[in-house]
DNA sequence: AGATAAAAAGAGTTTTTTATCTTTTTTAGC
DNA sequence: GCTAAAAAAGATAAAAAACTCTTTTTATCT
């Protein structure tokens, strides 16, 4: 489904989404080991999520990575497109270049509900209500 | 979603559920060319199908790929499972080895529903009903 | 039997993804 | 100003996926 960064960023976001805030920071290094990624890849992840601006940061001493109120308020959604790309749910199943609704390959009309389902789930609610969800039913991220 | 080799997969096996059966037979060339897949790595996928049994072959002068009767009433899902492997659908999505049920992932519940819709789409049909539907539709593959 | 045409198998190569290591820049505290 | 601690950036390495080329095996036709 999501590749293998994407789902790294994805639970990097809750976590931070979970653990921070503007004045409670976080380093790379807890991060790293509070979710079992590597660490130098979780570090270029986290700069293309702050580059976004789904998540923030602060250099030099007593820095650290943070979601803001600002970045708790986007939707997983945006954060899978920042990494595997906008059209992760839009492009043909089959990977056809020119497959659409008016010259749909065989797949094309099966699997339509099935992503808008899917778009509403990642799209329809923000990154802080399923860090709400995660703290009180005490899911695993 | 699914791997490129997967998707390659797909594509020639409907291309050949609709194009042959037991006494009309297509090479490797003519499938590469109708699909626009290149031809050496597509010879592989197809070894791999016929391995798996959900594609037919036959060597030698006159030999060629083709869909047995059988062949074609297999689903699509087991075509995919064969290539991207068995827990495409139900492993988690967020890459946790021990997401389940009763220790499920943050995004475990809300995306449960619509995974069990795709497997339906991908199960609940043959390959020959597939095919059937691109030809009376006219659909790209 | 020999030639030919096909898939099968094996051995690369290239590209992309994933991961690591090193250096630079920024900031805070002393 | 100096030092320490952090992210940012850059460069490299390893692994996996995608793709190619060559040889071998098998079947058929003449």
């Amino acid at each position: 489904m999501f590749s293998k960064t994407c789902r790294y960023a994805i639970r990097a976001i809750l976590f931070l989404a979970v653990h921070t805030d503007e004045d409670k920071k976080i380093g790379v290094d807890d991060i790293s080991e509070g979710l079992d990624i590597p660490r130098h890849f979780l570090a270029k992840i986290l700069q293309q999520l702050t580059r976004h601006d789904l998540a923030s940061s602060s250099k030099g001493r007593n820095g650290g990575f943070y979601m803001s109120q600002e970045n708790k308020s986007a939707s997983l959604l945006r954060v899978i497109e920042s990494i595997d790309g906008k059209d992760v749910f839009t492009s043909c199943i089959l990977g056809l270049p020119e497959c659409s609704g008016s010259n749909p390959c065989t797949l094309h009309e099966q699997v339509k509900l099935h992503r808008i389902h899917m778009l509403d789930v990642l799209d329809n609610q923000s990154i802080e209500e399923i860090a709400k969800n995660i703290s009180k039913e005490n899911l695993k991220i």
